[in-house]
Order: C-alpha cells, then structure tokens, then sequence
DNA sequence: ACCTGAACACCGTTCAAGT
DNA sequence: ACCTGAACACCGTTCAAGT
C-alpha cells in the first residue's frame, strides 16, 4: 500500500519542483545563489537526483529561461485582450505589460537575455523567443493596415520597436533609472517609439498639414 | 639589489594584471570560468593573493565593469570627434560606436549590465555609467539647438534614445538576431531614433510641406 | 525509471604565518 | 605591505549500487 498512495515525497514532478524552487531562490537570493545541491536540499532529494531531470545546470537554467520566455509571450498576448483598436493603444499596453513584467521578474529576465543563444541551444527555447517578436511584428501589421504605422517591410519597424521596448524594460529592471520618475520615462518611451513607427504626415491631431502626395 | 631591480614576478601591478586576465578569461571562455583560483594560477600567485586587492569576487567583477564603462565612454567620446555637425550624423556615429563596443564585448556587456546598482556599488562604477547618459544629454541639446532634434525637456528625449541604442546592442550581442542582416538592422534602428528624435515637420529631404508656424 | 551514497576535482573565503 | 599554506565549507559531475 505504500507504493500506491504513499509514494512518500515528491516523485513524478521532480523536474518541475526543481524549475519552481529555482524561480523562488533565483528571485529571492539572485543567479549567484542558484546551486543544484541546495536545490535538491530544499527538495528533500539527494544532490545527485537532479541529474535525472537536467543532464547540466545549464540545462536547468535553459529550462527556466524557456519558462521566462512562454511567460512573457502569454503576459504580452494577454495585454492585447482588453484594449482598443487604435496602434497607440495597442503599443502602449505592450509597452506597459513588457516593463511589468521585466520590473516584476528582473533576474529571470536577466538570465533570459544573457542565455547563450548557441546553434545548439534547446528548439523550445529558441521557438519561445521567437514568439514574442512576432506580436511586434503582428502590430506593427495591423498599424500599417489602419494607416497609423508608416508603411515599409515590417520588420525594418518591428525590430527597432522591441529593441527600444527591451532596452528600457532591461534597464528600469536592472536599477533605479538616473531619473526618479519611472512612470514619467516609461510615457516618454512610449511617445518616442510612436513618433518613430508613425507615418509621415501625422493623422493623429494637426489637419492643416499638406498630405502625402 | 634584488629588492630593487629583481622584484621578480609581478608585484607593484598584481591588482592591474588580475584584471586584465580576468576580461581575457571572459572573452574567451565566458563568466562562469572564471574564477578567482584560476587568475591566481595563471599569474603565478597563490590562490589568497587576490583578496589583497579585492575583497571578493564580486569586488573584482565590479571593478570590471567599472572599466568596461569608462572603455565604453571612451570609445563613444571618440566617435564624435572625426564626424560632422548634423544630428543624423552624429546620432549614426554613435549607434555604430555602441554597437561596435557591445558586438566586440559582448560577455563584458553583459557583466556591466547584470552589476546590481547597489546604493553600496562602487561610487566609481555608478559615476562612470553616469557619464554615458550625459553624452546622449549632450548630443540631444546640441540637436534641438540646431532645430534637428523636438523640443522639449531633454530627458524625455535622451532617456528613449539612449534606452533604444542599449537596447539593440544588448540583443546584438547576446546572439544572431532572427533577421540575417545586421547592418540592415542597425540602419533601421537609426532610422527609427531619428524619426523619434525629429520635429514636427521633417526639416530633412521634402521642402515642399508646410513650415512650422 | 528513479533515486542514493560515495568519490573526485574544483570553488570562495579566512587566517595564522612568513618576508 | 604583500604574499603563502593550510583549513573549512561548499560546489558540479560521475558512477556504481540500490529499489
């Protein structure tokens, strides 16, 4: 009878409880205290169970930026869910949830961004990242075809947009910014990154402009 | 005569000679070898020599960064020496700068970045991180009053440009990006800060439009 | 299949002791 | 002042062995 139901402790998830400890000790005691043995002490395993589950600890530490990453994408597609049609909405919700996110999960972040993106790296990793880049890219689409997005190959707009959105998001994550105001910088970000994807003659409020040939 | 001519291996330096190993080691083999008994063997010291000059490991990595920083400020100030006046000129200059530097150091980025920003850390290192930021701040005053750059409140300029350059650096460094033309990309990245960055009306190519009132 | 225990080579840090 | 040698507690990884 202890086979069946007292399967005593963990078993059948060790591999998962390994990634949700990691993610607590990585936020609570940063990357430099993530140790597999300490992991396995939290666990109740022995220090070589882990192992079974993660030929290396890289191969744990690809796993949790894989998560980062599904986490992200799911955090940033949901940000689309509740707004409204106009580019600058839709930009603006994504700016906000890819800063929250960032604020609110620095040190995965992090170790998302510093993951050695080898030829050799896991095809679930890789394919998680890519997803994200193609809600830029979706955006920017829907932006062009509402006239809001100036017009060109997608992707000569949608990749200087993540750059800007990932560059102030790593930042604000990685320290105070110089400026004490980061609700401030994060509208300034915004308003610069619209002014770069918008078209020439801005629809939005002067009328009195000629209009594009 | 030997205390004064033979001092033999490395004395008076050790503190310098760590550190040059130390970015060597994180060039060549990435942040995780290296360690503080490693440098020590290479130099011929023994493995406590270090902690004469750096109380910890994570004193060296700071000191690091700190030169990481000043390398990095260096190398932005002389972009803007054999370059002409306009704005696109100099803002073109500095993104191909930042992104040479980031490409080029790319693990040595990576260690500035990740250096928590401590109110403990380093004055050194917080000062020379500071004196990046007020090039952009610089170069975005210098822009408005030649009538190339918006106005307005200079951070609210300087902090998105500054954050979209850092942004695509980091990214550059940390891995091909999806699209297989690097130098396309950075042109489009430019491209799109100095849409960011311009007036109203366009004073560039089309004399045809509307002056600004 | 999944885990344990022991073993190995490597760490960072500290501290008495040497010169 | 600057460095050594030994010691301590901790790693990651491997591998025979258990259930």
């Amino acid at each position: 009878m202890q086979t069946r139901q007292t399967r005593r402790y963990h078993h059948g998830d060790l591999r998962a409880a390994l990634l949700t400890r990691a993610e607590e000790t990585l936020r609570e005691k940063g990357p430099a205290a993530l140790s597999l043995r300490e992991l396995a002490r939290d666990l109740g395993v022995s220090h070589a169970a882990p192992s079974r589950h993660f030929k290396d600890k890289q191969a744990l530490l690809d796993a949790l930026g894989q998560v980062g990453f599904e986490r992200l994408g799911e955090t940033l597609t949901a940000s689309q869910e509740a707004v409204g049609e106009p580019f600058a909405d839709r930009l603006g919700a994504l700016a906000r949830a890819y800063v929250g996110f960032a604020t609110g999960n620095a040190e995965l972040l992090d170790l998302m961004f510093s993951i050695k993106h080898d030829p050799e790296a896991s095809e679930a990793l890789v394919r998680a990242s890519r997803n994200m880049s193609t809600l830029a890219i979706r955006l920017i689409g829907e932006g062009q075809r509402r006239g809001e997005v100036r017009p060109g190959p997608v992707d000569s707009i949608a990749l200087p947009l993540f750059t800007t959105l990932h560059g102030f998001a790593s930042i604000a994550a990685s320290g105070p910014l110089p400026s004490q105001t980061p609700d401030t910088d994060l509208e300034n970000v915004i308003a610069f990154t619209l002014r770069g994807c918008a078209p020439d003659t801005p629809a939005r409020d002067d009328q009195s402009r000629t209009p594009p040939r």
